[in-house]
DNA sequence: CGAGTAATTGATCGCTGTCAACCATGGTGG
DNA sequence: CCACCATGGTTGACAGCGATCAATTACTCG
C-alpha cells in the first residue's frame, strides 16, 4: 500500500505533529501530503499572497522575509527541519517565505489540513502550543534585537545552531553532538537575521575567536570551545538546556491531562496510541 | 441573578472572545471570572513563575518585560484593553507581566479556562487565530527593531497608538477619533519598547514636530498633522487600514466556515447565537 | 585558469547611547 | 502658602558601536 510507505523514509518521521497524532489521523495526513523541492534562493511564497499551502520542512532551512518599501529587508524568522510553515485557518501570510538553502517540504492543501485539524482536537491543541512557543521565541528575538550588542547576538546564534544540531542528533542517535556548529545559511542571511551586516558578523566571530570562546574551523564551521563563557555573553544561561517546550515530556504529560478533560466531555475518538 | 449582571458594565463586554463565544459558554465564563486591580508599576506576574491565571485587560495597559542578568530590560510586548494575557494550557510564561498604568483585569483560573476552551472548539480556534495574529505582530516588531531607525520606530508607535484609539472609538461610537494621540505609557517604557532611550525618543518627537508631521500638545499628547508622511516614514502604508485580523469580519466568516466543518463531524453543541 | 561570488579586513562617518545639567510638575511637610 | 524635594522630561556635549564604502583575499564553478 503506497500510502503506508510514504512516510517511512522521511527525515522528520515520528517527530513533531507526525509523532503527535494518532494512527488514523496520521494515515489521513499521509494520504493528502506531497513533497516539493526548492533550490537555495527560490521564493516559496511571496509576501501577502494567499498561499493555500501548509506543511513541514523535511530538510533544509526556510526564511521568513519582511521587506520595506525602500528595499531594506529583514529575516523575521527561520524555519528549520521539522518545523511547520504556512498558516492554518488563514492562508494569507504577511511575510514572504524563501529557501535559505536547498529544501524539501512536506505540503498539504491548507483547506484539507484545516479540516483534519478541526476533526482532531488534540492536533489543534498541539498547534496552539507550537504557536505559543513560536511567540515566545519571537519575543526572545525582540529582546535580542532591542537591547543586545551584535557580538551578543552572534553568540546567541552560535548557541541556537548548536541546540538545533543537538536536537537533530538526539532524535537519531542518543549521543550528544560534538560542539562544532555549521551555519545552515550564508553570511548575508545571518546578517539580515541578526539585524546587522556581514562585515560586523565577520568581526564579531573573529573577536570571539581571539577571546578563545570559539575556534574557527572554516567559513561555515566553528568549534565552541567555551560553552559557559559564550552562554554568559549571550545572556541566556538556559538557552541550551531549554529546548522548545512542545518537544518536552512535560507537554506530553500536559496533553494527556487534556485528553482526560476530553474524556469527561465524551468527545474522545477512542484512538489514543501512536501507530504507523 | 448576579452572574447575569456581572459583564453588563464591563468596558470590553461584547468584544474579543467575550463576543465570540456562544451564550452558554459566556455564562460559564461569567461564573468563573473575577476582577483584579493593579497600580502603575505593580508586578502582575514575575518572570518564569507558574501563574495559573489567564484573562483579559479591561482597562489600562500591561507590559511584557524580559530582563537580562546585567539589569538591561526590554518590553517585548504591550497588552492593552481588550487583549488577553496569560497562557492557555501552559501557565508558565517566560516573561514578567507588569502594569504600565493602573489596570483592571478580568481573570480566570487557568485550569478552569483550559477546560472551557477544550469544551468549545470554536473558542479554541479563535485562540489560535489570536495567537497567530500576535505572532505576526511580534515579527513585525522584529522587523522594526532589526532594520528601522529610531525616528521610524517612533512614527510607527504614534500610528499604533492612533490605530488603537480608533478601534476603541469605533467600538463605542461610530465616529473616527480625532488624530490626537495620547501615549498610554511613560517615556521610559516607550524607550524600552522601541529599543532606545528616553533622550532619543524626545529628540525624535521634536524632529517630527519640526518637520511638521506632528504637533506637540503636551508631554503625552500629539496631534498627527500629516498622516501620510508619517505612515511613509514608518514604512508601513497599511498600518492604519489593517487592524488585527481577528477583529475583522473576514475572520467571522472564516469561523462560520469552520462551524460548517464541525457540523459535518457532528461535534456541534447546538448553541450558535450570541446571547447575554 | 579566469571570472564571479562570498568573506574578510581596513578606514571613515554618523546615528544614537551615555553622561550631565536643566526645567517642569506635583506632592509633602512645616 | 510656600519651600523643598522627587520624579519625569528635555536639552546639550561627547564618545563609541556599528554602518558604510572600499579594497583585498578566498573560494566556487564553468
Amino acid at each position: 500500500m503506497p500510502v503506508a510507505q510514504k512516510c517511512q523514509n522521511c527525515l522528520i518521521h515520528k517527530t513533531g505533529i507526525c509523532n503527535f497524532v494518532d494512527g488514523a489521523t496520521h494515515l489521513e495526513l499521509k494520504r493528502y501530503s506531497h513533497f516539493r523541492s526548492y533550490a537555495e534562493g527560490e521564493t516559496v511564497f511571496s509576501e501577502g499572497v494567499e498561499t493555500g499551502i501548509v506543511g513541514r520542512v523535511v530538510s533544509g532551512t526556510l526564511k521568513l522575509v519582511s521587506a520595506l518599501a525602500d528595499g531594506r529587508q529583514h529575516i523575521v524568522g527561520l524555519i528549520q527541519a521539522g518545523e511547520m510553515f504556512g498558516r492554518v485557518f488563514d492562508g494569507n501570510s504577511p511575510f514572504a517565505i524563501e529557501a535559505a538553502t536547498d529544501a524539501t517540504l512536506c505540503c498539504f492543501e491548507q483547506r484539507v489540513f484545516d479540516t483534519i485539524v478541526v476533526r482532531n482536537p488534540k492536533l489543534e491543541q498541539e498547534l496552539l502550543l507550537v504557536t505559543l512557543d513560536e511567540l515566545d521565541a519571537a519575543r526572545d528575538w525582540i529582546m535580542l534585537l532591542g537591547c543586545q550588542h551584535v557580538i551578543e547576538r552572534v553568540a546567541t546564534f552560535l548557541l541556537l545552531v548548536l541546540r538545533h544540531q543537538n536536537q537533530i542528533a538526539n532524535a537519531h542517535t542518543k549521543q550528544p553532538a560534538p560542539p562544532i556548529v555549521t551555519f545552515p545559511i550564508n553570511r548575508r542571511d545571518i546578517a539580515a537575521y541578526l539585524g546587522t551586516t556581514t562585515e560586523t558578523i565577520s568581526r564579531s566571530l573573529h573577536t570571539l575567536a581571539q577571546q578563545g570562546m570559539i575556534r574557527i574551523v572554516d567559513h561555515q564551521s566553528f568549534e565552541i570551545t567555551q560553552v559557559k563563557a559564550l552562554t554568559e555573553l549571550a545572556g541566556r544561561e538556559d538557552i541550551l538546556t531549554l529546548p522548545r517546550k512542545h518537544m518536552n515530556p512535560a507537554v506530553q504529560k500536559l496533553s494527556d491531562q487534556h485528553q482526560l478533560l476530553l474524556d469527561i466531555d465524551e468527545l474522545t475518538t477512542g484512538e489514543q496510541g501512536h501507530r504507523d
